[in-house]
DNA sequence: ACGTTGTCCTGTCTGC
DNA sequence: TGCAGACAGGACAACG
């Protein structure tokens, strides 16, 4: 389940392992996962083009082509987008893979299914769907303070829980459930507190804990829970510092109170009952 | 209009 | 031991 700090780490790796190859060939072994367009004209527009950057919107990878065309990808939750010798067997649920010209590829595994390719070609990416309807980007030296006091106040009348607001995209891009719970955690409040019962100390202990928590596990590169791996093929080490994501029944290293496990929000919610109020 | 639920999918874990 | 069923969740559609 890449979020912000996974997708970041695999952006980072990317830039500096992709940039100036090549494009020799792409094999496209499920085409399901391309998100509009056909397989034919994948391959036809990449042939023969050079990566030239690297880059990240929320949980989304944007890889740019010299032809001014665009890659996007989303590993959704069990995707992984990595970068190997030709050498190396392709392992099962590889769906799709370029070959570069150093006899390298970059290829897109995916056991769920869920993760898409999305080929766009040329335009701006402000006018794509995927990326429009985005809120900011929580680590922007432009999102404020103030930005998120008012991305808050504006729903004051919700009656949407801080889980449910936390992990959806259109309010803040990037957070998912295990980050959601971590950052909430660090700010000692429960998740299933409402946005209008947010007091203004509150508002402001959330707003650095996010940066904070996200932040520290891109240092850490990453959380591997599940199978997540970065571009190289490498776990993160975010797992050793996570305070309640998958530590229901053990106690609290904060206060020792048992963490309890309940669904909000439609999601698995790992939380404290004894230091989140 | 807003918030919740169902859907896609496979690997892994639990319980009978 | 084996197998059925539950569970994991990002984002979007559909529903109430």
């Amino acid at each position: 389940m890449p979020e912000l700090p996974e997708v970041e780490t695999i952006r980072r790796d990317l830039d500096s392992l992709i940039v100036d190859r090549k494009i020799i060939d792409t094999k496209i072994l499920l085409p399901k996962i391309l998100r509009g367009g056909v397989p034919s004209r994948f391959k036809t527009r990449l042939k023969g083009r050079r990566f030239i950057g690297v880059g990240r919107r929320a949980k989304i990878l944007i890889l740019f082509l010299d032809s001014g065309d665009c890659l996007l990808v989303h590993l959704k939750m069990s995707g992984r987008l990595v970068y190997v010798s030709s050498q190396v067997p392709r392992e099962r649920h590889t769906h799709l893979y370029f070959v570069l010209d150093n006899d390298y590829e970059l290829r897109f595994v995916d056991p769920r299914q869920f993760g898409y390719l999305k080929l766009v070609e040329g335009g701006a990416l402000e006018d794509i769907p995927e990326i429009i309807s985005l809120g900011p980007e929580p680590l922007a030296s432009s999102f404020l303070q103030s930005d998120f006091v008012r991305l808050v106040e504006d729903r004051i009348k919700s009656r949407r829980s801080l889980k449910s607001f936390l992990i959806d995209q259109k309010f803040i891009a990037g957070i998912g459930n295990i980050y959601a719970d971590e950052i909430l955690h660090a700010a000692g409040i429960h998740p299933e507190r409402l946005l209008s019962s947010l007091t203004p100390a509150e508002l402001t202990e959330l707003y650095g804990t996010i940066k904070f928590v996200l932040n520290q596990a891109i240092k850490m590169r990453g959380t591997t829970f599940d199978r997540y791996v970065d571009a190289k093929g490498q776990p993160g080490k975010y797992l050793e510092e996570l305070q309640v994501y998958g530590r229901a029944g053990k106690p609290c290293f904060r206060c020792g109170t048992i963490l309890r496990k309940e669904r909000i929000a439609s999601r698995g919610t790992n939380f404290c009952p004894g230091c989140q109020n």
